[in-house]
DNA sequence: GCACATTTTGCTCTCGAGAGCAAAGCTTGA
DNA sequence: TCAAGCTTTGCTCTCGAGAGCAAAATGTGC
């Protein structure tokens, strides 16, 4: 089964086995292959169906050794326990193939790998690294720029304060003041906002936002808690714990969470662990928009990132057609369901 | 910003400057970066320091060119839809990277993309074509070996009757009886069996496993309902509208559902569309244990492949420790909580 | 110290395309 | 008809490593 590779030696057909089919020269033949090249009609249509009949691919190794451009991007991440990460892996892979680009999908093993993620970015000439992970902090973009060959870095929906690194994200503090404001707008007064690891101070732009636009409006400053990892039963075991023996009075009326991951295991905590309902007893915030965010067992109200536009932006970006200053404001929409 | 990228014009170190820093040649440069080359430990030990000190890690595309062995696999996808995914994808590319490859991810954009996902991995001459897709169809593996430059062809955690192409899968028959078992022992009777799509035959093997084990054992043939997408919206509605307006005694007992997406959507719909309750009025099981299936909500019923130990064995025959023979009867377990 | 085996190193040629230029073909207009 | 200008084609050299062999260095036994 496996040794049919050996007997059959794999794909020998180049270009130069094309060029005598159609009778032309083994550089007309790349020509045909290249957008923009200088060739006629008629020759790219010989050449192409010389090609189609011999079965012949350019050689994209070759290419990229020659051309130094590799067409891969590599998306790293770290933090696969978020449901969302599949929506933005179905999101970006399609925007970025359909480009023309393929892509990479670098699991960083663990906290201090990044630097040996980014090298296996640097030695296969990737046009852009694309950091899609949670638990990074700002010291990996440096790495990422040790590793010269690593031509453009990106945070995806995720702000970076690193000047080199360009971020593709949502307005997180215009996104963050409008959740306040409904939370405000709903009369609820006793919000706490349940955040995600504490790694990085980037982390720290959506809970910061809400903290000091709650307070700026209302006076009083929010209870915050944190769950370890952005997952939702570290997050079932995080509100399971801070909120057991307290009174209806002593607990919040709403919990803004930094993301919807950890807003399913609060729902599932005050629901199944603490015996309350949401929102009656204590309602409920996300952000992301997740496929299970819409389920029966959640409705939860939340903020969707326009996340086809966000990948467009990468391939433009990737395309030279911006320099990617200003893909830090995108826009994004309140989805109000029940849970709060 | 992003012109940094022409001004510094990008990693130039090569194997020859770390030579000359070495005070060796080119050739024992590379050497030392291959296992098994032919090379004294101070060499290496000298050319290590010296690479080092600038910077310099090997080039893989050319290496790929020269060796005709790029150590990338693709993985290609069909399906974002179903969380099972996610887990797959993080074993996956933790046990490849670990090993040494790197991992393209590719999005079959559409059903009749399945030429194109592999083209991109003819062009790149990956080492093995990963299909983890659902709904695929046995063409697909046809055309994979239509493009020769794919040295492996391997189905993940799906049976290939495609006598070519290795499968990596559970035994899903021995699976599906120990289910069966388990729901007879239950003593439940009448057993409705929810299915994905039907795309291809090879998808019908859990289906049939169930169907002729149960008519084996009890002599009744068990009703059967097909979701068309391996999704829990789509689940949900196919439950809702296949079970409305049945009376209690008309109702299935137990819904056997093929996979964990369509399992909790499955129980959605008998919780939140019918008002009826898991396992009480209807038990539902599942397959495959995703991160959900452990959730308060739906405390599933459902089977555990051995992912990580399946993830191994496709390094293994990567290595050509393997042929690939024997990789499709994996045991997995039975997980049993309070759905069924 | 010498013949021979073994390890290590260096070298040529190659993988398959692309950059960049030179030569050939084709228009256009006087 | 021919020069000027543009398009198309062909060619040399190159990208950075590896295969495979030849040469050099090292080790071994007598």
């Amino acid at each position: 089964m496996a040794d049919k590779t050996e007997k059959e030696p794999v794909q020998t057909v180049t270009a130069d086995d094309v060029a005598a089919e159609a009778g032309v020269s083994r550089w007309t033949v790349n020509r045909a292959f290249r957008l923009n090249a200088s060739i006629s009609v008629e020759s790219r249509k010989r050449v192409t169906e010389a090609a189609e009949k011999l079965g012949y691919v350019p050689d994209l190794a070759a290419s990229s050794l020659r051309s130094n451009n590799s067409r891969i991007v590599s998306l790293l991440i770290d933090d696969f326990a978020n449901p969302h990460k599949l929506v933005m892996l179905e999101r970006l892979t399609k925007a970025l193939r359909k480009a023309g680009w393929d892509t990479f999908l670098v699991n960083m093993l663990d906290e201090d790998d990044a630097p040996g993620a980014l090298l296996s970015a640097s030695q296969r000439r990737v046009d852009a690294a694309v950091v899609i992970g949670s638990r990074f902090n700002e010291d990996v973009l440096e790495t990422a720029l040790g590793a010269k060959r690593v031509r453009k870095l990106v945070t995806f929906a995720r702000m970076s304060r690193n000047p080199k690194a360009v971020s593709i994200c949502c307005d997180d503090e215009a996104a963050m003041r409008e959740i306040a404001d409904y939370v405000l707008e709903k009369k609820f007064s006793r919000p706490m906002f349940l955040a995600g690891p504490q790694s990085d101070s980037a982390h720290l732009l959506r809970q910061e936002t809400f903290v000091s636009e709650w307070e700026r409006k209302t006076g009083n400053r929010p209870e915050v808690v944190t769950a370890g990892v952005y997952d939702a039963k570290q997050s079932f075991d995080t509100i399971a714990s801070a909120l057991s023996n307290r009174s209806a009075s002593d607990r919040p009326d709403v919990i803004v969470c930094e993301n919807d991951a950890l807003a399913i295991g609060a729902i599932d905590a005050i629901k199944h662990q603490l015996g309350l309902s949401v929102p009656k007893d204590i309602a409920v915030t996300g952000f992301d928009d997740i496929p299970a965010a819409d389920s029966p067992n959640y409705k939860l109200t939340t903020y969707r990132q326009p996340m086809s536009d966000m990948a467009e932006s990468l391939v433009a970006f990737l395309r030279d057609e911006t320099d990617g200053t200003g893909l830090n404001k995108f826009q994004g929409k309140l989805i109000v369901r029940e849970s709060a």
